[in-house]
Formats: C-alpha cells, structure tokens, sequence
DNA sequence: GCATGATTGATTTTT
DNA sequence: TCAATCATGC
C-alpha cells in the first residue's frame, strides 16, 4: 500500500489497518469511516502477503460483501477472484454443499424461508387435524427458533404437545430435504463439532478473519467463527453496541462481551470521531442514545458545524404525509440543487412504504424502495420459482402445494385432501402421493383421476425438458409458461385490471431475463441450478441493483438502511407505537432500548438534512387511529429543532401541546 | 359434491 | 396487499 492512501486515514483507522496479526476488537461508531478501514485493512493484508484465499470477510448482506469487495478491487486494482467477502448464511451454504452428507441431507438441499416454514408448520397442524386458527404460527415459529438454537430453554408457549408438533415439523423438513435458515448455521456448526476433518479443512484455509456488524451476530454465528479463530486468533471483529438492531433474530451484542473472555490478549480501538453528520444531527442522536442503560459508555464527536437545524413535519394522515414530504423534498432539491439520490426515506415498519411509493410514483418523482415486498417475493415470480423447486426437488411439498392449482386446473380442497389422506397414511410427499392414486386409478372418480394426470404429466414432462435443457433452461420455463396459460390466468385472476396483470406478468419476464443472464454468465458455467436457487434463496429479499443512471430516492424500512447515508434523511411515521413499535412497548425495557437504537441508527444515517414527520391520525384497517409523536422526540432537546412555517418557536412541549388541543377541537367538531 | 368467487381481517424488524 | 373463510354456481 502507498503511503499516500495510508495518509487519508486517522490514528485510529491507521491502527486497525496496521494491527493485522492478533486478535484486534474494533468498536466503530455511526459515521466513524468504518467501511473505509475495513477495506484498507484488507487491501493492506493482502499486501503484506496474505493470499486472497487465506482471507475470510463475513457482512450482514450479501450486497455489502459485494460491494466490500468492489471495493477493495478498486482500491488495489486487482481482480481478487478467491477473495471471500460473504454472509454468515452464505458462508454456511458453502461448506454445507461440501459436507453435509455426514448429516443425512442430500447436497441438493432445498432452502425453506419464513414463509416456507409457515407453511410446513400448517402442514403439520393440517395432518394432525388442529384448528390452524387458533395458533399463532409466527409467534410459534419464533420460540421454536429460539429452542433450537439454545437461546432459551423452555417458553411457556412451548408446552410437550407444541414441541411434539415441531418434532413432526422437523421430521417433514428432512422428508423434503429442506433447510431453514437456523439450520444452515447449526447444521454447519455440528459439522464443525463432530467432524473434526471438516473444521481442519475450513480452518487451515482461512488465517485472516475479519467480522462486520458483529454487533448483529448470533451466539451460534459466533461459536462458528470462535472454532475457526482460536488457533491463530487473528481475529478482528467491528461493531457498535448502540446500533445492535437485531435481537429479536438472535442478534447478541454480549457477543462482545465473550469475545473479550476468549481473546484476553486482544487488542481495542475505539473510532468516536464521525466525518458523516453535522454537529446537529449528532447532537441529537448521543441526546438520545444515552438514555438506554445498557451500552459501552462513549460520544462520538466531529468538527462540523451545527448545520441546519431538524426540522419537524406534521401532517393530518399518511397520505398527507407523503405530500409534505415531497413538498419539502422538492424544495430542498431545488434550493441546494440536488438530485434525488441525496435523499432518503425511512420508516419503521414495511406497511408504511406503499402510500409513500405511491405518492412518488403520481409525482413522478422516480423511487426505489428497499424492504417490504422484494421482486423475488412478488407472487407470480414465486409461482416460476416454485415451478423450478419441483423440478429441482419433487419432494418439495411446499412448492408443490403452491403451483398444484396455479394455475387452475381443477385441483381444489377435496381433491387435494385425497392426496393428503395417502400422503399422511404413507409418510410420503405429495408428489409420490400422486403417484400412488394414479396407480390406483380405480379407487377414485375420474375428473380427479384426470385432473391429477394431467398435472402429473405436465410436471414430469417438464421437468426431463428442464434437465436437457443445459444452459438454455430459462427458454424451456418461457415455454412452461405458455403451456400453462400462465398470462390469461392473470388476466382473469384481475378482472377490470388488465394493466395490472400484464404488469404482473412483465415481471415473471423480468426474473427469466435475470435467471438467463446467470445461465449465460461463463463464471456461473461451474454451478448448477441447485446452486442458483440456494443462492436465491439467501438473496430474495435483497434489492436487486438499480439501472444505472437514473437519480432515485430511497424509500426503506430503517433496519435495511443499516450502513448507508443520505444527504438528507426524512423520517417517517415517527409516531409513538410505530417507533417504539406498540408490541415493544408492551414488552420490556430492553426491547425499548432496541427501538431506541434502530432510532439512533436512522437519525446517524443524515449528513446534512433532517426531517423527522409525523401524521395526527393513521389508517389502520378501514378506520382511522388518532396518534402522537414519538416519546423518543422528548429526549431530545428542543433547541436542535424547528418547524417549517416558523412563525413562531415552539418547544417540544408547547408543540405536544398545541397538538392534544387541535385533536380535542378536531374532536368536539365531529362531535 | 366440488371448484371457484367474494368478502373480511390483520400486518415489526430479515438472513 | 395477502391469505383464510364463507357463499355461490356448475
């Protein structure tokens, strides 16, 4: 490395790049240059003769590692093809394909998300003939969740009879060669714990282990890397307690904690100075962080000036909302001349994005947005995806289940629980359920006999096409998709909404244009289509790259927004309830100071600008719910403040106050 | 009896 | 916006 890149950095960013051997502990604040340290040192170990191959960089996203390492591919130049940035999940992905048959699975596994795992608990409940209403499948998922990877050891939701079905459940995964997401990670580190060869084989290739957002990682993520690390221990974590936002996955900031037990000898470099936010807006995110208890106690500093003050933004309702902010984000451009990739919506919940999006969309103000319903989640490209899972895996029920009727084809309820009556009987898949009927024709009335024939023909003979079709296999699902009428079937699905389902339909077009230029990639030339929907799998809720080009605005939730920054930031719904969400609330202390932290991760994310916007009354269903500004807002002090129409200064409180008496007023109007 | 169409209810955050 | 439940039409 020249001297001269090492001179852009500070004393602190310096020495993390220059502390390569060792284990190093890296508390990085909001803003603090961390991405820019984090490439540096990577860059620097390489040049210090550490082999690409050698080195193991683990992010939260697959979209960071990527542009990780695009990074550090500019900043040395070098095409770093065994350079491995990655996920915790697709690092698993990785060494399960190679060893998991010493755990029973076959390779070809197929990856269950949240919503797969929902079904396959329904199934369970369906076979053991419960009322599927009266549980609460989410809730439940998430205690399992935590059972399995030993973050709790019992639940009052977990009583035998609950614990009997998620045996079931787990015994129906492995029917259908399926893993969730938990099991990736345990199923890796089992492997690591009971197949000695394997962890050597891993752990001799990586001497360099570098963890991002370590804040983020789960006790199971770190017995992952700590079985990997403690032999040479060069080990160098970086995170920030106060932008730990992911308990509720498993996330332990404690981690932290451990890390400083099993690695005495690391070690610590604080990086407090933030180059990202005026003094302003910094001012008011330590204002408000250093109301949680439970932190490492530190400030972050900077020598900006104070800048623009923050400015609130009432509104009526959501829609208004969404008109304010334009109104307010037209401005701004206007006045400081900027284009609309300088701003940034968050909000705290997925819900909150359409009526923004929306409203963008009708100013034709163009938007991306991050979160809530991805292109990979939209339902007709997880039809094609589901198509694709059977060819793949005929044993994968849940796929199965989801293109049986897609589209109609006179397979409804009773036919369905026909095949279900063997399937259970048996202990079988659907599909080797079908089979079995089809053998005994006999037993059945035709239109069902030929309902499922003629389903099981299509599959079968589609799937033989599939698997001839090389690397031409996304012309061979065009082709399904005419056979199937998939487009008419949109157009009837959305009656009076032609537009709609041709718009639906575009985007099953769009994922094969996607899905073919992978086939035709040379570098995908080794991986095979398991590979692909495994990889998929791990990335469906990530957005796809943008088409260049065009200046967007970015419109997401505030966890996805995670290590970005905007010159000007709009908050959104920062009303109590939202942010801190009513089930925090609700819950305990701790569980606020997680809100307060997601808050503090979204106001660190404005370097010049910030908007914080609430409505007085918030759809909710069909009517309308009268709300009120954050609690967080009173934790800041008034002074950072103000209103666009300044007519006069208010404080927060007089604020609060004018709001309850308009809401009375509003009140004895309607009255 | 069975598939399909219409209505209603409810939604934290995500690898 | 989506899925589960209830009503309708073949």
């Amino acid at each position: 490395m020249n001297s001269s890149l090492l001179s852009t950095l500070n004393e602190g960013q310096r020495q993390s790049v220059l502390t390569t051997e060792g284990p190093l502990l890296i508390i990085a604040g909001a803003g603090s240059g961390k991405t820019k340290m984090i490439t540096h040192r990577i860059a620097y170990l390489l040049e210090s003769g550490v082999q690409e191959k050698e080195i193991l960089a683990l992010t939260f996203t697959n979209k960071a590692g990527n542009e990780m390492s695009e990074r550090i591919r500019s900043l040395t130049g070098k095409p770093l093809k065994d350079l491995l940035t990655t996920t915790f999940h697709s690092f698993a992905l990785r060494i399960l394909k190679k060893h998991i048959h010493h755990l029973g699975f076959h390779h070809n596994f197929t990856i269950y998300d949240g919503q797969d795992c929902t079904a396959v608990f329904k199934e369970v409940l369906r076979e053991k003939e419960y009322d599927i209403a009266s549980f609460d499948i989410r809730a439940l998922l998430a205690v399992h969740s935590e059972i399995k990877t030993s973050r709790i050891k019992s639940h009052p939701l977990y009583t035998p009879d609950i614990a009997s079905l998620f045996e079931t459940y787990e015994q129906h995964m492995k029917l259908y060669n399926a893993l969730d997401f938990d099991d990736l990670i345990i199923n890796t580190l089992k492997l690591f714990e009971e197949f000695p060869h394997v962890l050597e084989q891993v752990r001799s290739r990586f001497t360099h282990i570098m963890v991002d957002e370590f804040q983020d990682t789960s006790a199971m993520q770190y017995r992952l890397i700590h079985h990997l690390a403690q032999e040479h221990r060069n080990i160098c974590i970086v995170g920030d307690d106060d932008q730990s936002i992911y308990s509720w996955r498993g996330a332990n900031y404690q981690n932290i904690v451990q890390f400083e037990t099993d690695f005495p000898e690391r070690k610590e470099i604080f990086l407090d100075r933030n180059y990202r936010s005026s003094n302003t807006i910094l001012s008011a995110a330590n204002q408000l962080i250093v109301n949680n208890s439970d932190r490492k106690e530190k400030t972050l500093w900077t020598d900006s000036d104070n800048g623009e003050t923050i400015i609130t933004l009432e509104s009526e309702d959501g829609e208004d909302e969404a008109r304010t902010i334009i109104e307010q984000m037209r401005s701004v451009s206007f006045r400081e001349q900027l284009g609309w990739s300088s701003f940034g919506i968050l909000v705290r919940t997925n819900h909150l994005l359409p009526t923004l999006e929306n409203a963008f969309m009708l100013e034709q103000i163009p938007v991306s947005v991050t979160g809530g319903q991805s292109f990979f989640e939209r339902k007709e490209v997880k039809d094609l995806i589901a198509y694709m899972r059977v060819f793949v895996n005929l044993n994968d029920d849940i796929a199965l289940l989801r293109i049986i009727n897609t589209p109609r084809r006179k397979i409804g309820l009773a036919t369905l629980s026909a095949v279900r009556h063997i399937k259970d009987a048996l202990h079988i898949s659907y599909w080797e359920a079908i089979a079995h009927i089809l053998e005994h024709k006999e037993d059945y009335p035709s239109s069902r006999i030929k309902a499922l024939q003629q389903f099981y023909d299509l599959i079968e003979e589609y799937q033989s096409l599939f698997f001839q079709g090389g690397r031409r296999k996304s012309k061979v699902l065009h082709s399904l998709l005419e056979r199937i009428e998939y487009r008419s079937f949109l157009l009837c699905e959305y009656p009076g909404n032609e537009n709609g389902a041709l718009w639906r339909y575009s985007s099953m077009e769009t994922f094969l244009k996607l899905f073919s230029r992978w086939e035709n990639d040379p570098e995908n030339y080794e991986n095979n289509i398991y590979e692909y929907l495994q990889r998929l799998m791990l990335q469906m809720r990530e957005q796809q790259d943008k088409e260049k080009g065009e200046e967007r605005v970015s419109l997401m939730t505030m966890h996805s927004a995670k290590g970005l920054e905007f010159d000007t930031v709009f908050l959104a719904g920062v009303e109590d309830h939202i942010i801190p969400h009513r089930r925090t609330i609700e819950e305990n202390e701790k569980a606020l100071e997680e809100e307060r932290r997601l808050f503090y991760v979204a106001i660190t994310r404005a370097k010049k600008r910030l908007y914080i916007s609430y409505a007085k009354q918030r759809k909710v269903g069909s009517d309308y719910m009268t709300t009120s500004p954050s609690r967080f807002l009173e934790e800041i002090s008034a002074d950072l403040f103000s209103f666009p129409t300044e007519e006069e200064q208010m404080s927060t409180d007089e604020h609060l106050e004018r709001l309850s008496s308009l809401a009375a007023f509003l009140e004895s109007k309607e009255a």
